[in-house]
DNA sequence: GTCCAGGCATGCA
DNA sequence: TGCATGCATGGA
């Protein structure tokens, strides 16, 4: 990975597998918004930014290198190799064909409570109202970032709402797991640093005491925002890939699950 | 109008 | 431990 200035943008060249439109809109995180241009903005962990492809480089816009560094390299993860990962997954028959046609699919590393809080407003409900539900809920409660967009409101802000200003953003009967989860975390009664830092059945035992958040909440939050690359989230989607592992998940998805499936969920969402 | 979406809590057997 | 049921909302 190289990385050039180039006026007020960062110039990143040298990055394999990352394809912006698998990446930033395959339902793993919620906050970024494709351009006409094909360029991405979003924000995540109080910065906005805005990102683009440009002959294979990658540009961020608008980024100093102490916030590319301090941040953005762990968001996306750049520092580990998913070629050797996609390399490794493709001895897997249907997903050699998937990786060869949707190359390209990372796992970001998002903020632990955006993620879980993301995943809670998830159940039951689809790609496209969540993004509007968690867009109305930054915009109400986060700071202003610039660019019309807002921080991921914290724990201690939302632990001030009751039931009936989350049911005001949409979220239906999600409403009462928010209010309860943003005051426990608040609070300290949830600490998510300390789930990070156990193993990943012992973090997912803890997240499992969360009211509002079951084994699939759990483990999209686990992969997504707690750095627990083989938690193997298992949706309506997936439930329909998993007929073709009759026999269980292939050796080779073994400490990557978590990757193997964000290829599997994307086909099956383009092919089933 | 009906059906569905990155499911979960609850009650009951 | 497993299964049926109710749940809010907006887009297709």
């Amino acid at each position: 990975m190289e990385i050039k200035k180039l006026n007020n943008s960062l110039v990143v060249s040298g990055v394999d597998c990352l394809d912006l439109d698998l990446t930033l809109d395959c339902g793993q995180a919620f906050r970024w918004e494709r351009q006409e241009d094909g360029s991405y903005c979003g924000a995540a962990g109080g910065h906005f930014l805005k990102i683009r492809k440009e002959n294979g480089d990658l540009i961020f816009e608008n980024t100093d290198i102490d916030v590319f560094n301090n941040f953005w390299v762990n968001y996306f993860d750049l520092n580990r190799d998913y070629k050797a990962i996609c390399e490794k997954l493709k001895e897997d028959e249907l997903l050699s064909s998937t990786i060869d046609e949707y190359y390209g699919i990372r796992i970001l590393n998002q903020e632990p409570w955006e993620a879980l809080c993301s995943f809670v407003i998830s159940q039951q409900n689809n790609i496209k109202r969540i993004k509007l539900i968690i867009s109305r809920l930054c915009n109400a409660y986060g700071d202003d970032l610039g660019n019309g967009y807002y921080s991921f409101p914290s724990a201690e802000r939302l632990s001030q709402l009751s039931t009936a200003d989350f049911e005001a953003l949409g979220c239906g009967y999600r409403a009462k797991y928010l209010e309860k989860l943003a005051k426990d975390v608040a609070c300290g009664e949830i600490d998510l640093q300390k789930i990070k830092s156990l193993s990943l059945d012992d973090a997912r035992k803890e997240l499992l005491n969360i009211y509002g958040v079951g084994i699939k909440v759990a483990n999209c939050a686990l992969l997504f925002g707690f750095g627990f690359l083989s938690a193997f989230p298992v949706d309506v989607w997936m439930k329909r890939v998993m007929e073709y592992y009759p026999d269980g998940l292939p050796e080779c998805f073994e400490g990557i699950e978590g990757i193997a499936q964000q290829y599997l969920f994307h086909w099956a969402r383009n092919n089933l």
